[in-house]
DNA sequence: ACATTTGCCGACATCCATGTCGGTTAAAGT
DNA sequence: ACTTTAACCGACATGGATGTCGGCAAATGT
């Protein structure tokens, strides 16, 4: 756990800081169910009362890291997409973008897109706002290539191919997880050759 | 929950069966740590002691479903792709498989798909040894095609675009699920004009 | 008919998690 | 300096879940 010799006091938002860090590590790895406030709270090196001094449940807490984690992904990939250049490149950038944030905040991509926990309604519900902004983003960076094969974007397929090419993608990134030795051009090279080329047509 | 006006007694492996079937439908909707084996003995029709007459433990009853829906999911698939035909038709009827599954037992496409309560080291093990045979399979399956593509069917980077496949349909099936309205045939489609056709081919 | 098996359950022991309260004392304010 | 704020924590109350034990009684066998 982190260790604290200093026993000086923080200052309020520092030790915020600590606990949202902590729970995103550990909501992440074992999720939410399965982790308890007094372990986040000696991750984060204080008592486990101190949780109730910043975050009135911990329910609060995990949507507060959540939101957190969002923003910091759509920051991140909004950064690094090229808005300008021919679609391939505009996709390949995207692609590229986010598997670079799966490589730098592995915590991060786990408690946003794995599939877990909703049996709680509130977080159901906040889960289901995060994943329906990200299909809306996506789908309106690949409008028109999706109409150049036949998928209107009007039309409720398109979002459900949006949601295979998101879903996709973060399988590739969690598979990525498991063989770290694989560089990060090939993935996004993989991942090109598969959505942009496509399986039917040969080199 | 389930009603026995009947106060007659069950066989054993009748009570079994309910048991199974109420635990699957519960893990799949609540997850396993969100659903109690009170609430599974309830919805079984039977007291919560009952369940130790069949199960040691809750978690071998999770893997006890898990291995009992996977055995199911391998053996719909499996009957139902066609062997032979053109590559493209090979593929499609696998798509079509697959989304048939989700559409007959969408419970246990969430069991078996939504990566959730990997907090367990045991569970965590069943799930990666499923997780990897079917990713086995499918590479097999597409081997060829792949390669087409430029992507060597022995190369790691295999592994990852099958799995970016995999993932990407259960995410258009869980779409679906949410999507109820739209035809299967119409999802097959989308996803063979992505995954087939490539999103950089025009008509 | 009677004995044996076995499906079924109530009561108990144990553990662990969440959330509350009030006190203590380091640091900030003036 | 000395007052006030607020960071920190120990102890408690409560609730819920897992797993055990022993007994009752319906099916079943003979």
């Amino acid at each position: 756990m982190a260790e604290d010799a200093p026993k000086s006091r923080m200052r309020g938002p520092a030790r915020k800081a600590l606990i949202t860090a902590a729970a995103l590590k550990l909501f992440a790895s074992k999720g939410y169910h399965a982790t308890s406030l007094a372990e986040i709270a000696a991750e984060a090196g204080a008592a486990r009362t101190v949780m109730y001094d910043h975050f009135p449940s911990k329910r609060v807490l995990l949507l507060s890291v959540m939101q957190e984690q969002n923003a910091a992904l759509v920051e991140y990939v909004g950064a690094r997409i090229t808005a300008s250049g021919p679609p391939e490149d505009r996709m390949r950038s995207t692609i590229d973008a986010y598997f670079g944030f799966a490589q730098s905040k592995p915590a991060a991509r786990r408690l946003l897109f794995d599939r877990t926990d909703e049996d709680d309604p509130e977080i159901r519900t906040v889960r289901q706002g995060i994943r329906e902004s990200r299909t809306h983003a996506v789908a309106a960076l690949l409008g028109t290539d999706m109409r150049a094969v036949g998928v209107l974007p009007g039309e409720p397929i398109a979002e459900a191919v949006v949601e295979l090419i998101i879903t996709g993608l973060d399988g590739a990134a969690q598979w990525w997880e498991r063989n770290p030795e694989t560089s990060r051009s090939s993935l996004v090279e993989g991942a090109m050759r598969l959505l942009w080329t496509g399986l039917g047509h040969a080199r």
